[in-house]
This record gives structure tokens, sequence and C-alpha cells, in this order.
DNA sequence: GTATAGTGCAACCGTTGAGTTGCGCATGCT
DNA sequence: AGCATGCGCAACTCAACGGTTGCACTATAC
């Protein structure tokens, strides 16, 4: 996709993918895993996983005959960088908290 | 809504009031201020200054026959801080992010 | 070898979202 | 008063999204 950051806000903005997100924590899940926890069905959950994956939320890593996902914090990080970029003109929070992020970036 | 961080996120999502939110900067904008700078028409605009006002972003004055919007960064803040709550466990930068959100917020 | 748990694909449905056009109302200028 | 500017509402189109059901494939277990 051409646009990054607004794929992860979008893969963000869905209640299930935020549920799912914290739900794998970081051994990571599998879809069949997952669905046992929420009210959708696993070919939802599925669907799921896979517009993560698109946005670069997830990588998935097939061990038998499971396929177990995990989060990549990457795209997470540039959203925060919007974020602070954009309001950190305005407000005095995330300004320094834009300063923040650029120092913990290049050291 | 009952989902303030979703509808947040869901305002991200779309380029048009990314760009709207970067544009309107310190002192605001109009709805025809900014379809001026947009390849959209002004009811487009209108429209997603009022789902960035229904996600708490942005927020109407009425002066004359202007409306002029400003960003209200509060969402932005919870956004972030649901960010590093859900990475921070899994990549030491948000961890530390997250721990510099907590700690500039009960300053 | 056969059953079973886990996955993936495809079609389908209802809803929402982004965008347009068209019109009406209010405010300001001359 | 009259005209222009800025807003808001309503109806419509088109595509994407969340979710479902159904089926086929693969790998482990017995």
């Amino acid at each position: 996709m051409t646009d990054p950051v607004g794929a992860t806000f979008a893969a963000l903005a869905d209640p299930s993918r935020r549920r799912m997100l914290s739900l794998m924590g970081g051994s990571g899940a599998t879809a069949t895993e997952l669905a046992r926890e929420l009210p959708i069905t696993r070919q939802a959950v599925a669907k799921h996983l896979s517009q993560l994956a698109s946005a670069g939320l997830v990588a998935p890593t097939r061990q038998g005959r499971e396929t177990r996902y995990r989060i990549t914090p990457e795209p997470l990080e540039d959203a925060v960088a919007w974020i602070v970029q954009a309001g950190g003109e305005w407000d005095d929070r995330l300004a320094r908290l834009g300063a923040y992020v650029r120092d913990d970036r290049t050291a």
C-alpha cells in the first residue's frame, strides 16, 4: 500500500482487531485460539489477521498445521510518530513526546 | 460513542482527514478554506469535519457566517496511550515511550 | 488408513463510508 | 433592497468492510 500510516490507523480502528492484538501478547496466537476468545467465527478472525498482516502489524509463522501470528511493532511506532508530528504543535504533552521519540530514534 | 479510541483511529485512517488536521494548524480553518486546498468538494470536507468533531478531534466555533474548526488534542493523547500500552510489552522503544507518557500525565 | 483439528478460499449479505449534486438558509457587503 | 459568500441538509452512487456459511486442503493422532 502507498499509505502505510493510514493502513495502520484503519487496522487499529476495529475493536475486534485491537482486542486481537492485545490477546496475542508476546507469544503470538493462532486464528482458532483467538476465535475461541471472541464472539465471531474463525473465518472472521482470519480475515482480520490478513488485514493486520497487510498493514504490517502482524507476521505469520507456519509451523506444522498451525499458523501463529506475532506482533511487529514498527508500524505502531510510525503511527505514534505521525500523531506527535501532527499534534505536537498545539499540545505541550504531545510536543514533549515528539522530542522524546526523536531522541529515542536517533540514539 | 462507546468506543472513543476506535473513533479516533477511524478518524485518522482517512488521508483527507489527516491532511485536514495538518492543514488547520493552530489557528484552525473553515470548511471552504480546506476545500480550496483539497481535491474534494466543500460538502465532502464538511462531512469529514463532522466526523472529526464526533470523534472529539476538532471543535467548531461559529463567528458571523464562518465556522472555524480547531484541533482538540486530548483524543490524540489517548490514542498514543493505547498504542504504547498495547505494544510496549514487546517493543523497547514503545515501552520507554509508555513510561514517559505515564510520567507526563501524572506530573 | 482413517478420522480430526487447523487452515485457506470463495460466494454472499447488510451496513457503513467517501464522494457527488442540488437546493435552501443565513450572514455580510454595497 | 439586492447580491454574493459561507453553511447545512438531503438524496443518490459506488466501493469497501464486517460477518456469515460452505467447502476443500494439509498435517497430526490413533
